[in-house]
DNA sequence: GTCTATACATAGATAGAC
DNA sequence: GTCTATCTATGTATAGAC
């Protein structure tokens, strides 16, 4: 897998996106027009995520976002109903999105060794071709009402689980060591992270995607892998 | 060293923490008298950082520190000029006693295999008894101003040169494999964090810090250390 | 030193013209 | 569908009494 034919996938991905937010959210969204209102989709949620990638979502004020996007404050609420309907529609969606792209691309895998080094690179590879919205989603979280907060949790746990059950197989086939499932879940999720979460530190010093990814699976696999 | 120890520790300090406030924001705190300057600050502290575990600093407001720590919004601007000021003042003097608590407890170590451990440790001690200001120091690093960003990211770095320096060590003394010692420190740094951004979740699966602080030297050294 | 009252700015949201 | 103009709420900060 090569990170160049990775990113077409999600840009495809990214496409339909902005038809599924359209469709779950046809009741606060006034446009008729479907081509229209995808693509005005599109600026207002590539302008939000331009925006927070340099301040909050709450620092970003209705205004900020009628001049990045182009379009007018009152053109914006036909999108949406209230400032916050726009940050669960946003991080709804990435949820969504980056969820199906994992599971599909760990189905390819063979074996539990094979399947964690895949899911891995693929969570790197993810969330590099989606790194703004990766970025806004972990750190806009909490910003989130209520029961939203609680799909972000759930959601997050189930990208864990995904590490969980791979483990779990590994060590019944006794290919990996029988360490602490869950925490070994939890530090490659936090070494995940770190990539997106990081990114200026490692644009600095020029590490690429790959050293990243491949470094996680060597300590990962030298925790975990019976030689 | 046993937690509570560390956590003693850390107390004395805290109660330093709100005197050396006071000394370097001497032109911006209009109360003369010491000792109940010092007492308010802590206050306006400790509640700053009660509301910011639920909600960000942007979105607490002036108004609800002044619910929050029992002071009017009057009284609140006797002790620091701007809420942003606020901000910079908490977390400037967060950064500094992490560090200088850090740098204490891995002074003590013998070679680099134990300082490397001593480091990890030490670190999740620290961030175990400071919970809140560490969680609130990396949330709201972003929206602080340019300058105190800057100081931020020098301060995470120097966190950071603390671990490569010890890995170096123990290359050189040929103790630890020939890994790549930057992004070795680096997914070290990923797992510390995690540990502070993530509380709700080892809280609920009843992790300890020293389950974790464990893991993570177990995962460190399977990396890095030579048999 | 701390309070109450208030000035002033900015933000979210809507109404109605085009 | 989109724009301009505007209403209203909320928030920061200060002035002046106690």
């Amino acid at each position: 897998m090569i990170y160049n034919d990775f990113k077409k996938i999600v840009n495809i991905s990214k496409e339909e996106i902005s038809g599924q937010i359209l469709e779950q959210n046809r009741d606060s969204i006034k446009i008729k027009k479907e081509k229209r209102a995808i693509e005005n989709l599109i600026r207002i949620i590539d302008a939000t995520l331009a925006i927070c990638s340099k301040k909050s979502f709450q620092a970003m004020s209705i205004r900020d976002l009628s001049a990045e996007s182009g379009m007018s404050r009152g053109a914006l609420y036909s999108y949406f109903t209230s400032k916050e309907e726009l940050l669960v529609l946003i991080q709804a969606q990435g949820r969504e999105i980056a969820n199906r792209v994992l599971c599909d691309q760990i189905a390819h895998g063979n074996g539990p060794a094979e399947k964690l080094r895949l899911g891995i690179k693929s969570h790197i590879y993810l969330s590099e071709a989606m790194q703004t919205w990766f970025y806004f989603t972990y750190i806009e979280a909490r910003n989130l009402p209520k029961d939203e907060q609680k799909r972000a949790i759930e959601s997050e746990l189930q990208t864990e689980k995904i590490f969980i059950d791979i483990i779990n197989e590994g060590i019944q086939e006794k290919v990996f060591r029988d360490e602490n499932v869950v925490l070994a879940a939890s530090v490659i999720k936090a070494m995940l992270q770190d990539w997106y979460l990081k990114r200026w530190k490692y644009q600095n010093r020029k590490v690429s995607v790959d050293d990243y990814a491949d470094f996680v699976i060597n300590v990962v696999e030298s925790t975990l892998l019976i030689k």
